[in-house]
RNA sequence: GGCCCGGUGGUCAAGCGGUUAAGACAUCGCCCUUUCACGGCGGGAACACGGGUUCGAUUCCCGUCCGGGUCACCA
C-alpha cells in the first residue's frame, strides 16, 4: 500500500464508500434540455438580509423561467453562528415574498427531495469519503498547525505580496507519513488541506454568466477543506454540495467572486465539471455622498422583515427587485399590466455588473402602481392581514363595517385612471382616517386666502343647501351656487383673468367644506367622501367647524 | 499592499466605433381640474480624467483618479 492510501486509511478509517458510490447515489437529474438548477445557501443567522432575499430571487427566476429546479440548501457548518428557529424566519421571509423553494430544506428540519440531507452539518460523511479520496490521491494533507503557528507565519509575510499557507510556508505539507502519524497518536488537533497543484504564474478564467470573461492567477494556497471538528469550508462544502445536487448554476453574492481560483481547483481535483457561475452585485446604500453595502445594522430596509411590517405587498417587492435584476422589466411591464411576473423573461446576462443604489422612492412608485391596479376587495384583505398582525386597533375599526371600509377604499379606486396614494398597508390608516370619528382629527387649517369670517359664511350658507340624496352633479352645482351671493365665482377660469374682482372661486368653497369635514386640505373626490359620511356625520362635523370659525 | 471588478443625468439604466446619447424614478413648468392624486405636454440635467488607435470614440487600448470586493479552521 502506498503512503498516500496508508494516510488516507489513518485519517478517515470509517469512511468504506468511494466517490463512485456517492455519483451513483446522486445521479445527474432527469431534466429537459436547457432546464438550471440553482440554489439559495443560507447561513442560519436568523436574519434575512434583502440581499438574500435579491440573490434568491435571482436564482429562483434563474430555474423558473427554464422549467428547472430551484431548492435551498442550509450552510450550518459554523457551529459558533447557529441561532434557533432562524431557518423559520428565513423561510418564511423568503416565502413571503414568492421565493419558494421545489426542493430541499422547506421548513425547520422539514426537507424534501432526492439529494439530500440538505443541511451541511449532517453531510459530514459525504465530505469525508471525498476527502479521503483526495487524500489518496496525494491532493491533500492533514496540516497541525495551531492558531498561533499560524499567526505567526502571517507576522513573517509581512512583505511577501502572496500571503497566506502556500509554498515554504505550509509546513505541513512536507511531512512524512511517520511524522503525521505520530501526532495523531499523540492526540493532536488537524485540519485537512488541499495540497494545492496551482502555480501563480498560470492564469486560470472564469466565464461568469453577470460578470463576463474574468481571468486570474491560479490558486496556491493550500486551503483548509475540514476543520479540525471535521466539518468542511465553504469552499470544499461548495463543490462537494453543488456537484452531488447537481446545480448547473451557482448564483452567489460577488463577494465569492474572488475566491473563484480556488473553486476551480477544487473541482479540477474532485473531478468535477465546473458549474455556471453568476455572481451578483451587492445591493448599495448611499450614506454621505459614497456607496456602501446595505447594511444591517443602520439600514432598517436592509431586512426583509422590514417589508412585512410595513406591509409592502410581495407583488410591489417582487416588481422592485424585477426592476433592478432586469432593466427591462419596466417596458415588459408596460405592455403587459396584467400578466404574471412569472411570464417575464428573465435573463440572467441582463444583470448589472455593479451594485445598484437601493432606491425607497422608486419602490414607492412601484408599489403605488401595483396597489393602484388592485381592486377595493383585495386592499381591504391584504390591509385587515395587515392590520391584525401589526396594528389590532386600526384593524378592529377597519372590520367593523366591511363594506363601508371597502367603499372607502374604492373611492376613485375603480376607474380607468385609480388613485395612486397608497404605497404600503401601514398607510392606509392614515389615507381613510377621516371616515372614522375614532381616528378623525380636525385642526381646521384653512389656505392663507381664506379667513375665518369667510370660512364661517361659507359653511353657514352650505349648511342651509346640504342635500344628502344628491347626485353628484346635484351636489357640486349646490355649491356653485353658492358662489355667486358670497362674492365667490363658479368658473375658475373667470377668476384666474379677473383675481380681483372676487373673493375667491368654487375651489375655495368646497376647500372649506372638505377641510370641514375632513380636516384635510386634499382628498379624494369630496362628494364620495360626504356620500359615505352620511348626513348625520357631515352635518356634524359642518357644526363642529362652524363653531370653530365663528369663535 | 497583492489580486479582481466597476465608473453614462440626483437615482436605476439602454447604447458598445458614426445616435439630436433611449426610457423609468425624482425634480421643475404648463394643461386638465372643486383640492389632491391620476392623466397629458414640455424643461433642466450625464458619457470620471489624461493619453493613444481610428477619417471618427461614451463605445477599443494604456495610464491616473475614484468607488467596491477579497486576501480566516466565517460564510
Amino acid at each position: 500500500m502506498s503512503d498516500n492510501l496508508k494516510l488516507a486509511e489513518l485519517l478517515f478509517p470509517d469512511i468504506t464508500k468511494t466517490p463512485d458510490d456517492m455519483e451513483a447515489q446522486f445521479p445527474p437529474r432527469n431534466l429537459k434540455e436547457g432546464a438550471r438548477v440553482t440554489r439559495l445557501a443560507p447561513s442560519p443567522t436568523g436574519f434575512l438580509h434583502f440581499g438574500n432575499l435579491f440573490t434568491g430571487t435571482v436564482a429562483y427566476r434563474t430555474a423558473k423561467t427554464t422549467d428547472g429546479i430551484f431548492y435551498v440548501r442550509v450552510e450550518d457548518t459554523d457551529q459558533k453562528r447557529k441561532i434557533e428557529g432562524a431557518i423559520e424566519v428565513m423561510l418564511g421571509g423568503l416565502e413571503a415574498f414568492g421565493v419558494k423553494a421545489d426542493e430541499g430544506v422547506v421548513g425547520e428540519n422539514v426537507e424534501k427531495g432526492d439529494y439530500g440531507p440538505y443541511y451541511q452539518s449532517q453531510r459530514k460523511h459525504i465530505y469525508h469519503v471525498f476527502a479521503k479520496d483526495l487524500v489518496s490521491k496525494d491532493l491533500a494533507y492533514p496540516c497541525f498547525c495551531s492558531a498561533e503557528e499560524l499567526d505567526e507565519i502571517r507576522a513573517q509575510q509581512e512583505n511577501e505580496p502572496q500571503k497566506g499557507y502556500w509554498g515554504k510556508y505550509a509546513k505541513c505539507r512536507t511531512l512524512t507519513l511517520a511524522e503525521i502519524e505520530e501526532n495523531i497518536k499523540a492526540g493532536k488537533p488537524w485540519t485537512l488541506r488541499l495540497k494545492s497543484p496551482g502555480n501563480a504564474e498560470n492564469k486560470c478564467y472564469i466565464d461568469d454568466m453577470i460578470k463576463g470573461k474574468i481571468e486570474m492567477p491560479e490558486n496556491v494556497q493550500d486551503i483548509v477543506l475540514l476543520k479540525s471538528d471535521g466539518i468542511p469550508t465553504y469552499h470544499f462544502a461548495h463543490a462537494v454540495d453543488d456537484h452531488l445536487m447537481r446545480t448547473t448554476h451557482v448564483v452567489r453574492g460577488d463577494e465569492w467572486m474572488s475566491s473563484c481560483p480556488v473553486h476551480l481547483q477544487l473541482f479540477k481535483c474532485l473531478g468535477f465539471k465546473v458549474p455556471k457561475y453568476a455572481h451578483v452585485a451587492p445591493i448599495m446604500k448611499e450614506e454621505n455622498g459614497g456607496k456602501r453595502k446595505l447594511s444591517k445594522r443602520k439600514d432598517p430596509e436592509a431586512a426583509v422583515i422590514f417589508y412585512v411590517e410595513t406591509g409592502y405587498p410581495k407583488e410591489s417587492v417582487n416588481e422592485y427587485i424585477m426592476t433592478l435584476m432586469n432593466s427591462n422589466f419596466e417596458d415588459w411591464r408596460k405592455t403587459n399590466k396584467d400578466a404574471s411576473i412569472d411570464a417575464f423573461p428573465f435573463n440572467l446576462k441582463k444583470m448589472s455588473v455593479s451594485g445598484a443604489l437601493f432606491d425607497m422612492v422608486k419602490l414607492n412608485d412601484v408599489s403605488k402602481n401595483v396597489i393602484s391596479l388592485m381592486n377595493a376587495d383585495t386592499v381591504y384583505k391584504y390591509t385587515a392581514e395587515w392590520a391584525k398582525e401589526y396594528n389590532k386597533e386600526f384593524y378592529e375599526l377597519l372590520i367593523k363595517d366591511e363594506s363601508y371600509s371597502k367603499a372607502i377604499l374604492n373611492i376613485d379606486r375603480d376607474t380607468p385612471k385609480p388613485r395612486k396614494d397608497i404605497a404600503c398597508w401601514s398607510e392606509v390608516k392614515d389615507y381613510v382616517s377621516y371616515f372614522f370619528d375614532e381616528l378623525f382629527e380636525n385642526s381646521y387649517e384653512m389656505p392663507e386666502n381664506i379667513t375665518a369670517p369667510m370660512a364661517e359664511e361659507i359653511l353657514k350658507a352650505y349648511m342651509k343647501v346640504y342635500g344628502e340624496n344628491d347626485t353628484k352633479d346635484e351636489w357640486f352645482q349646490r355649491m356653485k351656487d353658492l358662489c355667486e351671493p358670497l362674492g365667490y365665482t363658479p368658473n375658475v377660469k373667470e377668476y384666474k383673468k379677473n383675481p380681483e374682482q372676487f373673493k375667491g372661486h368654487v375651489g375655495d368653497v368646497s376647500t372649506v367644506i372638505r377641510v370641514a369635514v375632513t380636516g384635510r386640505r386634499n382628498t379624494p373626490d369630496l362628494y364620495s367622501i360626504m356620500s359615505l359620511l352620511g348626513k348625520e356625520k357631515v352635518m356634524e362635523r359642518l357644526d363642529l367647524a362652524l363653531k370653530h370659525f365663528s369663535a
